[in-house]
DNA sequence: TAAATCACTTGTATTTTGCAAGCTAACCAG
DNA sequence: CTGGTTAGCTTGCAAAATACAAGTGATTTA
């Protein structure tokens, strides 16, 4: 009970991300930001039927891990803007790996194009999703 | 109401694949059996203090999605073991890649040998793991 | 200035998870 | 073959997380 946040239950690498990662929402909420240049509370809240409340939760745990930052917009100062950090661009490679493995087993919605892509031309496919979510930033 | 399962929330292969993999330890779960060469129930349940009866329905869960299979222990009538199917190997990628990010933001526990390979040297890598979690299907 | 929008907040109900204990079948030692 | 131990669960209950519905305050738009 100690500290302000819980300690994590291991130093397993994969524990510990999935202590920030490993709920229903979480990476719902990063695939929006990192793949889906929806970047706004209501964009996020629009996509899947995540409640607010959780929506809020989540990206409040992200940015105190410095995976995401909240950006006030500077055209409408009701809108807040959540973007990637460095950390949070090299998510990329998990969302896609979860994604090729969906569509093979799970679900066959991607667009043909970009899954042919992800398993035959990986890397430049990453660098160009990491461009493209990095450029959004302003 | 009509399926023995809940429906995913979305037909997007992230969102689907977490309907199943979206948990604190379903991965954790599958870590153990994919690279941690742990197979019985109780090896998997001394590994991380996951409860009994969560362990009891994962297992459950990723048999009935195809992901792992369940085998009587020949030389032991009360063991049992959780072996991969082909599309339980095929989220080592997903693994590798959780592994690889949480050591560099959340953790510094991976054998340093382990994680230049997975960086450097993707591809044969992966190749070795599946076909050690593969070897021991017996 | 009134209505709409955005990003939350606040209850409250439901679901999921954790914890401790018990239970059954299979093995093992004497 | 008997008694103790182990493996793999199951059960009951408490605690925590999540969903749902409604409301709030600060903008912005008409």
């Amino acid at each position: 009970m100690p500290s302000g946040k819980d300690m994590p239950r291991s130093n397993c690498p994969i524990a510990c991300a999935l202590d920030l990662l490993g709920d229903r929402w979480t990476l719902v909420v990063l695939r929006d930001v990192l793949l889906g240049q929806r970047r706004t509370f209501s964009e996020i809240a629009a996509d899947e039927g995540i409640a607010t409340n959780t929506l809020t939760d989540r990206l409040e745990r992200l940015i105190e891990a410095g995976v995401l930052e909240r950006r006030r917009d500077p055209r409408d100062g009701r809108s807040r803007r959540y973007v990637p950090t460095e950390s949070g661009l090299e998510l990329i490679p998990v969302l896609i790996e979860l994604m090729v493995w969906g569509n093979k087993y799970m679900s066959r919605t991607v667009p043909a194009e970009l899954l042919a892509r992800a398993v035959g031309d990986r890397d430049a496919l990453l660098a160009e999703l990491v461009e493209r979510a990095r450029d959004s930033d302003d």
